[in-house]
RNA sequence: GCCUCUGUAGCUCAGUUGGUAGAGCAGAGGACUGAAAAUCCUCGUGUCGUUGGUUCAAUUCCGACCGGAGGCA
């Protein structure tokens, strides 16, 4: 058995994971697309070590901002990790913000190596909507042909596989989770109380230094747009009230993604929320130390 | 006190040669299978400052009044 922790971001489920793994003898799984790079702390709100409380975390800082990462290589190392800590009879805590990744590594991916030249080349084109049209009819209905990143990618995985994406796709759909998992959802009853909480958040970052972080960052990456370099609350260059807004679309958009997935026990976000999630753990479970 | 400009969506402003109005931003909803904190899609009724007048019809023209900005005294 897994425990998953999932929520916007801002919503608590970082403090939840660990007091959760506490409890329960686990230990954090983190899934944040930018939790993964080094050097970035303050920004994608890290835990320190004081909040892990002793709690061991993984698939934090695994990877330099000047490298390309990806839901593949996450589910691919977060997986390791997962079966790592059930064979030492320990419970993992994934604690997820990036939908995509934390599908991957629950419902798996398909296996489509890119490529990064052939990528450029493709992206040079034009009218590439309809090129895909002629090769893989079923991705192109599927993709708006505005989506210029999608199409991209579907083309780049005909042209280096041989085969639609959309075969992938169905392959994948035919992997079997990986374990059996608890799923536990904060979500907020009131808006306004998470957008309080982001705006409080990223006024705390600035005061800890995030624009220290971004500069040594900055001279350390040079920005030919590195993914890392996307991250909200360093694209922003230190506009407090840019990093807001996009934090609050942001957390939209993980609450759209999260919404939709199956079988999750939602709990309102309040002082209790540990309360109610252990309670949710016994039930389905698992057991306290 | 006088003169000029101005008052239209939460904000900045277009516009209607008189037939009750539209962009950007903000906001809301959605999609998402190897860049995902990314990328993409959809959504605009608001006493057109208030009040009289002219008119079949006024947010649009005219007057008064009330805000705001500037200028002259």
């Amino acid at each position: 058995m897994v425990l998953c922790v999932i929520g916007p971001t801002a919503s608590g489920k970082t403090a939840l994971s660990v007091e959760l793994a506490l409890k329960f003898g686990g230990e954090v799984i983190s899934c944040d697309s930018m939790q993964i790079y080094r050097g970035m702390d303050i920004g994608t709100a890290k835990p320190t070590a004081a909040e892990r409380k002793g709690v061991p975390h993984h698939m934090i800082d695994v990877c330099d901002p000047s490298e390309p990462y990806s839901a593949a290589r996450y589910a691919r190392e977060a997986s390791a990790c997962a079966d790592d800590i059930l064979k030492r009879g320990r419970l993992p805590v994934i604690t997820g913000g990036t939908g995509l990744y934390l599908n991957a590594l629950l419902y798996g991916i398909h296996r489509a190596e890119g490529s990064a030249g052939l990528r450029e080349d493709i992206q040079r084109r034009n009218d590439l909507h309809t090129e895909l049209s002629n090769l893989d009819p079923a991705a192109a209905a599927r993709l708006h042909p505005n989506d210029k990143r999608r199409i991209v990618r579907a083309l780049e995985v005909y042209y280096s596989s041989g085969r639609p994406i959309s075969e992938h796709h169905e392959e994948s759909k035919k992997i079997p989770p990986r374990w059996k998992t608890l799923i536990i959802g904060i979500r907020f009853a009131d808006r306004a109380e998470l957008y309080e909480r982001i705006e409080r958040r990223v006024d705390r970052m600035l005061e800890l230094g995030l624009p220290e972080e971004i500069n040594a960052l900055l001279s350390r990456v040079p920005p030919p747009c590195h993914t890392a370099l996307q991250a909200i609350g360093y694209k922003e260059l230190g506009d407090a009230e840019a990093i807001k807004r996009n934090t609050r679309r942001y957390a939209k958009r993980q609450m759209t993604w999260f919404g939709k997935m199956p079988d999750v026990q939602w709990i309102d976000f309040s002082e209790n929320i540990l309360g109610e999630a252990s309670k949710i753990a016994e039930i389905a479970g698992l057991h306290k130390l």
